[in-house]
DNA sequence: GTTACGATAGAACAACGTTCGATTCGATGC
DNA sequence: GCATCGAATCGAACGTTGTTCTATCGTAAC
């Protein structure tokens, strides 16, 4: 492990990194120029050095997006547990499920990297662990808790993936920009034949102006009323 | 509308394509290797072309791969107009979603495009409404059609997404080494601390050897038990 | 000071998306 | 028949990307 600081200073120093300031550094460029902007040259101009540099810490790009993937998770498990526990394991679920949905929204490219984690190891595994061990809380079989906790990241997963799905790459942009945009959505389906779209015009007031965070607690609501139900409380 | 055959003959003829052959390529390669064998040389050479032409069908990338996930959704959305209505709208909704989720699983690269598909025109939308028009057949307000949908839809491509994390790309193999793929994983965490992962040891047995339909369709039914209970019915 | 190793970096390579200009093919008008 | 025009194709080239190779630097140990 490297673990040196970066001094500043006059001259031409040779740059100095450690496994911490790459996945920093390549987090913060997903997060502030989204997915296509992290690259090797542009991560090393961040980081102050030379592209080929990164090889000493990660053996190609399929291994910094994992990396960098489970680090930024690694927040998320620490924020889910800071969660207090209540006397209700599905209203813990509930919060802890809100709590990875918010981090996804914060942060659309981990939707689409969530799934390429091949090595379910790491901080990916102790976030199912956490969920699960709320399961562990009801009268269920291991079968049904499994299915439960499959249940809700699909559900987290899904939903923040569908939502992310409208928006393009006009997220740095104020909420003003994104309404506008939606309604111009909103717009267009209120164009279309009702008579062959009847659904998209009963819903489309409902789109157009609508709140993520509702949708996704109304999706979730809907899983966690079923869960309960299983549960037979 | 560029409409030929290509006639096989001797001597170096000019290839003639036709957007419907581009997009039908385009998807086999996605289907046979994976997203990325998918480059305009590689299509090219399938088309018996060079890759320049391929711009004339398609402006970009982006446009080559959201016309192609388009115009295989487009097969999804005719598979589901043939089912045959019955008189639970639930169940006829568990049926589209299980067609949904059985095209995901065959072809893994859906998943991955099927949020990029900026322009929510085209099939994708008509797949929306004919999943909606099933809820206009329960006692719902607007808003909780437009939820229902959302979530219905968030578990298949959720679900789908966190099944074929586990895979990376021996898909093509057959399912004796999925199991084995699967079975390696579950030793893994069969060594884990049982003190720190409770939850993944009680699940672990359910894990090894399960089968992806029956957990999307556990998955999907909790979502539907909170459905029907939302309708009153 | 010499050695050894952890760590950095410049230069080059192949593959990729994309652009450009030239070229071919088929239909149309005469 | 022939010239013309636009639709469609293609080879070659450009810039960028991931990646490798090799040389170099800095530091700690002897």
């Amino acid at each position: 492990m490297a673990r040196q600081q970066n001094r500043a200073g006059a001259g031409r120093r040779r740059a100095s990194h450690s496994m911490e300031s790459v996945l920093a550094q390549a987090a913060a460029l997903l997060d502030e120029a989204g997915p296509q902007a992290l690259t090797f040259r542009a991560l090393a101009e961040r980081l102050g050095g030379g592209a080929a540099s990164i090889y000493w810490y990660v053996a190609n790009k399929d291994e910094l997006l994992d990396r960098t993937t489970d680090h930024v998770i690694g927040t998320v498990l620490a924020d889910v547990e800071k969660l207090p526990d209540t006397d209700d394991p599905i209203d813990d679920l509930r919060a802890m499920a809100l709590t990875l949905f918010d981090a996804i929204v914060a942060r659309p490219w981990l939707a689409a990297y969530f799934m390429r984690n091949t090595d379910v190891q790491g901080n990916a595994l102790r976030l199912y662990e956490k969920l699960g061990q709320q399961t562990l809380r009801l009268d269920l079989t291991a079968r049904q808790r499994f299915h439960a906790v499959s249940a809700i990241v699909g559900v987290v997963v899904g939903t923040a993936i569908d939502l992310g799905r409208v928006l393009p790459e006009e997220l740095l942009d104020s909420a003003a920009d994104r309404d506008e945009y939606l309604g111009r959505f909103a717009q267009t389906w209120r164009e279309l034949d009702p008579a062959e779209f009847p659904f998209v015009h009963e819903i489309v007031d409902e789109f157009d102006g609508h709140d993520d965070v509702d949708q996704f607690r109304a999706a979730l609501d809907l899983t966690l009323t079923g869960l309960r139900r299983q549960a037979g409380s």
